[in-house]
DNA sequence: AACCTTACTGATAATAATTATCATTATCAT
DNA sequence: ATGATAATGATAATTATTATCAGTAAGGTT
């Protein structure tokens, strides 16, 4: 991220912040700039980890509050690792993308991926990325609930 | 899922517990009918509390390292739900998705996306669900790193 | 069917991550 | 500059996951 793109974002956020009633304090400019200046996804406690060089650091408790508020400002978003999340079920055959009912959880396999890997494919030639993997889910309302 | 499909499953997976070398234990088989029998994704400890209804319900340790073990069979997968997981990032203008290098953790925001747009489309009509949300994310190698 | 080896288990302790509590402090509108 | 109070740090409490270990049960052998 280059310079100006950097503190235009960090403006962004303090205006948010400001927009919405919360305060600028010290701690959430730390989280916000280790927030902005990271290129890659951090969790929480490595955003700790991180403050910890800084010359006050903000306490854990701190790190957690301010992102919460940044997720409730739409600031942030999940990263969903393959090998980060908790919930379970049994594995489907082959590789095959799921549809999860948001009012009863309830889940069903999609057949038929050939759009998808044609879009990979368009990304892999966009990006020079060597797209190895995927994560699709899709959440909505089934049948059922609807 | 019907019953015949249930009672293939079981087989199936103890079957493959047997082919590596794993013993078909009462724990394992508690864990295994669960998971089978569910609709939903479950989390570990909706597992657990789900077998305390059982007559001689397993351990909580049982129950993780039954999990372990069926990963590691790939019986069983994680589903990512938006709410879950713990590594965050700047959130992305609008809805974007995510190409992270499993190398160095880089990731990049892939433009364009009316081609997954027209997928959800097909699913919806080919379904019933009514779509209303979706998580996809690549994983590969970068330039860089490749 | 009884025996034997040992993989597996339950109970529990240890570790790690997250959330709650509360007296003190720093932000910011006035 | 002042004051109301939102926010903080320190720490306790809670929750989730992993490690430990003596006792148990699975399943091949006889
Ligand atoms: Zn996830
Ligand atoms: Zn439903
Ligand atoms: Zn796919
Ligand atoms: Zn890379």
């Amino acid at each position: 991220m280059t310079a100006p793109d950097y503190d235009q974002r960090i403006e962004h956020w303090k205006t948010a912040l400001h927009q919405n009633g919360y305060r600028v304090t010290q701690p959430r400019l730390q989280v916000i700039r280790i927030l902005a200046e990271s290129e890659i996804p951090l969790t929480p406690q490595e955003i700790y980890q991180l403050s910890l060089g800084l010359d006050s650091p903000p306490g854990i408790a701190s790190v957690y509050r301010t992102l919460e508020m940044l997720d409730d400002l739409g600031l942030i978003q999940q990263i969903h690792q393959p090998s980060g999340c908790h919930a379970i079920c049994p594995a489907v055959e082959g590789h095959k993308h799921l549809l999860i009912c948001t009012s009863c959880g309830q889940m069903r396999v999609v057949e038929g991926n050939e759009a998808v890997s044609e879009y990979i494919r368009m990304i892999e030639e966009q990006t020079g990325y060597q797209v190895e993997e995927h994560l699709l889910q899709l959440f909505g309302i089934c049948q059922n609930c609807s």
